[in-house]
DNA sequence: CTCTCAACCAATTCCGAATTGGTCGAATCT
DNA sequence: AGATTCGACCAATTCGGAATTGGTTGAGAG
């Protein structure tokens, strides 16, 4: 047995393998042929394909995974973007945290795209949480007019985040107290907030709505620090 | 016909699916037994028990969907922070504006909070970059330096929108040209851009982070437009 | 003409079989 | 004896059809 043989007769697998993915026209996602497959088409037994594979795994042109199978390209990162796995990683006090650098940019942008229907939309949810007989109906109506406010952004990717960080905030605060059953006092501090927000959207007054967004969420955390129950908003 | 023994009839159905559901234990996420089942147990046919959850559901009380079934509470938002779905509905310029809006922001709060383990780490990624021989290893630590500013806000959610962000990079982009086999050249814009921002996250200067992710962006922007090859950043 | 109800429809879930990369031990070769 | 190979087996994942479930329709009862 001789080492030099042995590496020489394991690189020309490993060409021969490259010359293969250079030449096959394989699927868009960039799948190739199951070991099974490959090692017969290619003439090598599956151990040697296998010795190749793991060769062009290390050099990151390829990734692997049971199950799956064999892709070309960078392996993708783990999905942290899992809504379950991450609330389980993070707590109240930290989303707030993400939520006071997110949101108001996205009010911001909102400033400057929302359009008269948009605008309509926020001055009806704005009336149904005045309106609000019970607190699970104010939220209803708090949480679309927040959201009202992304899809102003006519950003879908935007949308997209931001729905993302209210499936986390229902996540994390899930076990919350239903403490509250009355409905909400008519001086609640964020009726006067959301008119600011909505007004400064209506004014085009993009550094306005920013600021006025955080202000809202300083509020919100004010509240949610001083009574663990309705994380309302 | 008489519309008010009608109503009244219906009300009691109603007021009797209530009783129910308020005694009824029901599974840790609200399902409620099939209509089916729940028509025969109540002793009502099933047209008669629909139109009762029909009401039900017009108050907001509990939500329905086929296949699915009928669960308590408001109903979950329709789960848009997928990315497969959302690469559909948008392209290359809407992602490059969310990613505009979001990124220098998260540059910002990462001035405040990184450690010198993560200014290391940025170094280090920076200067992989510059040692790349091929422009797919150049990619790899351009992802990770991007994720190594995102890490330094040390805020769970913030990197977890920021990975969805770039899933969805990676999803719209996909069918991309590799019309660039050589290695980017010394001079290319990111390298002194990078080191802009790297600089500024040293010197804790929330601004001047923000304000260099913002001209990084949109470079990669400008090359995005010029040459529909390589959007590596 | 109205209301009811069984059959049917489409969306979703469920579950077992097939697929696939990873691993181990016996067979094989030197 | 020692290293290598190769088939069988393992666990994770996907695939496909059957069962389930809310929604709809059309014939028939009242």
């Amino acid at each position: 047995m001789l080492a030099i043989d042995e590496a020489g007769s394991n690189r020309s697998i490993v060409t021969q393998l490259r010359a293969y993915l250079a030449q096959a026209t394989l699927p868009e996602d960039g799948r190739l042929p199951p070991e099974r497959d490959l090692s017969a088409a290619l003439g090598v037994t599956r151990t040697e394909l296998r010795k190749a594979l793991g060769t062009l795994e290390a050099e990151g042109q390829i990734w692997r995974h049971v199950g799956k199978g064999t892709f070309m390209g960078n392996r993708p990162m783990d999905t942290l973007s899992d809504i379950a796995a991450l609330s389980k990683r993070t707590n109240p006090a930290e989303l707030m945290r993400a939520r006071m650098i997110i949101e108001p940019e996205i009010a911001r942008a909102a400033a400057l795209t929302a359009t008269p229907m948009h605008l309509a939309e926020l001055r009806m949810c704005q009336a149904r949480t005045r309106e609000a007989a019970t607190w699970r109906q104010y939220e209803t109506w708090d949480t679309r007019l927040h959201r009202t406010v992304a899809e102003a952004t006519q950003n879908t990717p935007l949308l997209g985040l931001f729905d993302m960080l209210n499936a986390l905030r229902r996540a994390v605060t899930w076990g919350r107290l239903r403490s509250n059953p009355i409905k909400p006092e008519p001086d609640h501090h964020s009726f006067t907030e959301h008119e600011t927000i909505i007004a400064a959207i209506e004014n085009r007054d993009m550094n306005g709505a920013a600021a006025a967004m955080r202000t809202h969420l300083q509020s919100v955390e004010r509240n949610l620090l001083a009574r663990q129950s309705s994380e309302a908003d």
